[in-house]
DNA sequence: TTATTTTTTTAGCTGAGCCTAATCTTTTAT
DNA sequence: ATAAAAGATTAGGCTCAGCTAAAAAAATAA
């Protein structure tokens, strides 16, 4: 029946995602700047804003400039926040360059269960608590031990 | 040039998984073990063992039983792994039931870059080993505060 | 103001990956 | 051996999400 309530495809939480971004930075997005942080032409962006529009997600006329409803900025913020609990382990817990951890975070944050991700926020919270010694020691020994086997394997 | 050098899709993944999984239980894999495991009708099976097959991943000839090749079985058990060590994750550390584990783990294993794969590895070989007191202590540590917070918020 | 350039949209194509319905093959039961 | 059932494949349709090319609107420059 009603179209917002099914899951939003890795596409579209993608455009969504992009479009918190540049709205964050400059007020309103444009499609052209779409197009350009996600690497596609202007006319996918058009199918996209269109789809997201028909969700009530974003406000959108032809030739005008785009925004959040709050529905989407609700929602974009949800996959904001999944985006930067996984990037946020990976860096900090599991020790990989912040780059890498960026690309990762991008390619397995639309398939995270809520459930998971609220473990793992828990999760990431708790080992990073500077105030606790030992847990910041586990982390290092993590990494040292990390260090160690690469070092002997090439 | 070659369509072996390209990434599998999540779908094709599924699909060698599946017949990976079959193949162990009894030699070889038919269709309709594929069609029923997956949840899907057997002509979308067809379709699928073509595209595994054009990539040599597998042995497929029309009628005939199915089974993995080197490269393919290769594949497949990579998949595999990455599953294993994200279920194993949720729920040795994360502390998640076994079932929501496992289903976040299909939806996710498609998606973990190589690096992170093998850190994750690595981190989850490290906290759950039986040996070291402190890290035990350490996860249940963890799983008693998000047992705390549980009941504090409902 | 008018002409040029930029941006956006529309129209139509492609490939994946699913579906149903119809058509083979193969297997099983009589 | 042959009829019926089960299993597999083909044919054709659908949606999603990208693309190119062409048209339309907006912005900019002369």
């Amino acid at each position: 029946m009603d179209s917002s309530r099914k899951r939003l495809s890795a596409s579209l939480e993608d455009y969504l995602e992009a479009i918190y971004h540049i709205e964050k930075r400059k007020q309103a997005a444009r499609a052209k700047d779409i197009g350009a942080r996600l690497d596609v032409k202007g006319s996918s962006v058009t199918g996209a804003l269109q789809a997201l529009s028909k969700r009530e997600l974003i406000n959108y006329a032809p030739y005008d400039v785009i925004t959040l409803t709050d529905k989407g900025r609700a929602l974009a913020l949800e996959d904001v926040k999944r985006h930067r609990v996984l990037r946020k382990f990976f860096v900090d817990v599991l020790d990989v360059d912040m780059e890498v951890a960026e690309r990762a975070a991008c390619r397995m944050e639309h398939s995270v269960p809520r459930k998971i991700f609220e473990r793992l926020i828990g999760f990431v919270q708790y080992l990073t608590q500077e105030t606790d010694e030992d847990r910041k020691k586990l982390i290092e020994n993590f990494k040292s031990q990390w260090a160690d086997k690469k070092d002997s394997h090439g």
